[in-house]
DNA sequence: GTCTATATTTCGATAGAC
DNA sequence: GTCTATCGAAATATAGAC
């Protein structure tokens, strides 16, 4: 059963808030504006969600799931060098997953401040310690030449950019070729002036 | 005179509102905390600003006023063609100023969406339609080839990537050299595959 | 230009009936 | 699981003295 038997009201909520977080976002969203569009009240979703910002937690915490394997994998390599051989591999899985879910992924960039407070839940610390940890200490790495890191981070915002298209230039082009393009700009930053073969 | 006169009572507001909003996010900075750090009330900053909303939007205007220049420039010219040949440089000058005033960037980053709903002001719905609509019109530009526009969307993600840094783990690396990095980076996002010479 | 005091609104959250 | 009703806190903003 792929994805069954529960578009329940705890479901539809997330979606409603998803949407509204990132439109308007966290702090502008009232529990009142999501209750009206579920068509109930505010007191009906403290049933499902104790705190305004379990709601918020939970989709970060989908956000997080997204990169938490390929950061696992990197983490467990040996040494500077193997992580930097692994790198082009893991960021097109990366952009695969990003491309995906770009609602996620533009929930985070369009609230980053409502998500850094997210608090001291257990889980998010947790969460916290093992993704962003391994992507500090990833671009952080003095094992690496700083060119490498930079150009990590440089192709990790390249990314962003390609792909979360905020103001919707990009509605004349197809996924597939959107995302292909954006591997090959990563590729070419990761690759810096490669001598030829 | 360069910057002489007045470290007045305003530009003392709009120094701490700019570090408080991006530290805590807009919304979640009252003009209480404002107040009490710059050793007033509240009711003093309502003599410089009428709304709350008018501190940030004067400092986004600044930062507007950033990317203008080049942008317009941009726009001037005739052609795709000519436009596609400019940007190199442009986005040279762009990455300069990204770098000297990276607290107002990052006020930017941290909050996209107060920022969005920052709403009727007429200075600043002018200054959208040029600014955002040039940034928009050219990345749009269906006489530029998808590559291009891809990888021109991708080159601002990765200057963004490379020097805004949000976690800190560049502070072992000098400015001087993780912008001459990230120039690098960008630039070979710029030259896609280039044919050797 | 800055203060005290207060008006007004809105929000998150709780209590308890159904 | 959802409702009505309401509490209490905090925020923006205003009025008017100094």
């Amino acid at each position: 059963m792929p994805t069954p038997p529960k578009p329940s009201t705890r479901e539809r909520i997330l979606d409603i808030a998803l949407e509204l977080f990132s439109e308007q976002g966290y702090d502008k969203t009232s529990l009142r504006d999501i209750a009206e569009r579920l068509g109930t009240t505010k007191a009906a979703l403290y049933y499902h969600f104790a705190r305004k910002e379990d709601i918020l937690l939970e989709l970060h915490l989908r956000v997080h799931e997204l990169g938490r394997a390929g950061l696992a994998e990197l983490a467990a390599l040996p040494d500077a060098a193997a992580r930097a051989q692994a790198f082009p591999r893991l960021l097109d899985a990366f952009i695969a997953q990003f491309a995906e879910h770009r609602d996620l992924v533009l929930l985070h960039t369009r609230n980053p401040n409502a998500i850094r407070v997210l608090g001291e839940d257990e889980r998010h610390l947790a969460e916290n310690e093992n993704v962003l940890g391994a992507l500090h200490s990833l671009l952080a790495d003095p094992e690496l030449p700083v060119a490498q890191r930079v150009r990590l981070a440089c192709a990790i915002g390249a990314v962003g950019g390609g792909l979360l298209d905020s103001g919707g230039v990009f509605a004349d082009v197809p996924d597939d070729e959107l995302t292909a393009q954006v591997r090959a700009a990563v590729a070419d930053v990761l690759a810096p002036a490669r001598s030829r073969d």
